[in-house]
DNA sequence: GCCTTGATTTAGAATAATTCTAAATCTTGA
DNA sequence: TCAAGATTTAGAATTATTCTAAATCAAGGC
């Protein structure tokens, strides 16, 4: 019997997560992650498929929408919504804000958080605060010189 | 001639926030935002459109849409995006941030604000950074109440 | 190993949200 | 009064997301 195949971190810490929330690791759930920290410009889902197809030619929308949800729900993928448009994904879990250019749509994390305890917000009695969420609306460098 | 007829305050402020982005005050843009005033709980495009039908019933979703857009233009109406669904509608223009239940999706206006001062954000050589949207995430009495 | 069961994927249909188009109507100002 | 441009409108078109039901897959019991 042959010892377990090594895992890459990066599947580990993939597995773990799913399986916290009793989910499996599948190559359609690895390939929806990897893309996303291929290329972290915080693509739409149908952005995603277009790109998880050229390695898995036979993925299919609803799995990308059913992956991306379960990437979410067992806390490796955070669902960033800016605008009207489509929902943006990001696989970045570290704590950090999104700054989004109101003129071209692009999106860059900002590696800086306001914390609930600094930002000293007073909500109303009853209510549960369990995050607090920050976006940056400006423009980005090009959008910025082109202005000018 | 009769001399103009006093308009209220807020049809006055409606009209001189329109006339400066070049808009012309209409009875639809006028009835759209009585809506959002009449009840501040953040509605979508759609329930805008069946309420404003109330007292104008030949208006269409294209007009609802419209307007929306002029009066976010005109900044009399801010655009309100926390999910993956329809884009949300506040007449509320102080500077406040927005409390959504994760699990209902109620909206609530939270009269506090983090301005770029305070927040000491950093952002890299070449963005232009024009404001700060900040919303809060966690559960609503109700729910919070529901949950224990 | 074989089978049952439940999880997952898949294609495509269905629905929801938004945008577009072109014609009708209204407003303003010459 | 008229021309030009803005606005509204219905409906078509497009985009985004969700749903459905069948096929496939994977794990655990025997
Ligand atoms: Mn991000
Ligand atoms: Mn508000
Ligand atoms: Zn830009
Ligand atoms: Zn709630």
């Amino acid at each position: 019997m042959r010892t377990a195949s090594p895992k890459a971190p990066s599947e580990s810490n993939l597995n773990t997560h799913l399986a916290n929330s009793g989910l499996r690791l599948t190559p359609q759930r690895q390939r929806v992650h990897e893309v996303l920290r291929e290329k972290m410009d915080h693509p739409t889902a149908d952005q995603v498929f277009l790109r998880a197809k050229d390695k898995m030619p036979e993925i299919s929308m609803a799995t990308v929408y059913n992956c991306l949800d379960a990437l979410v729900q067992c806390g490796l993928v955070r669902q960033v919504t800016l605008d009207r448009g489509a929902t943006r994904y990001c696989p970045n879990m570290q704590d950090h804000s999104h700054f989004y250019c109101d003129n071209c749509g692009s999106v860059y994390d900002i590696l800086q958080t306001i914390s609930p305890e600094e930002a000293d917000i007073k909500i109303p009695r009853g209510f549960r605060l369990d995050n607090i969420e920050t976006n940056l609306h400006g423009l980005c460098p090009d959008c910025a010189a082109k202005a000018k």
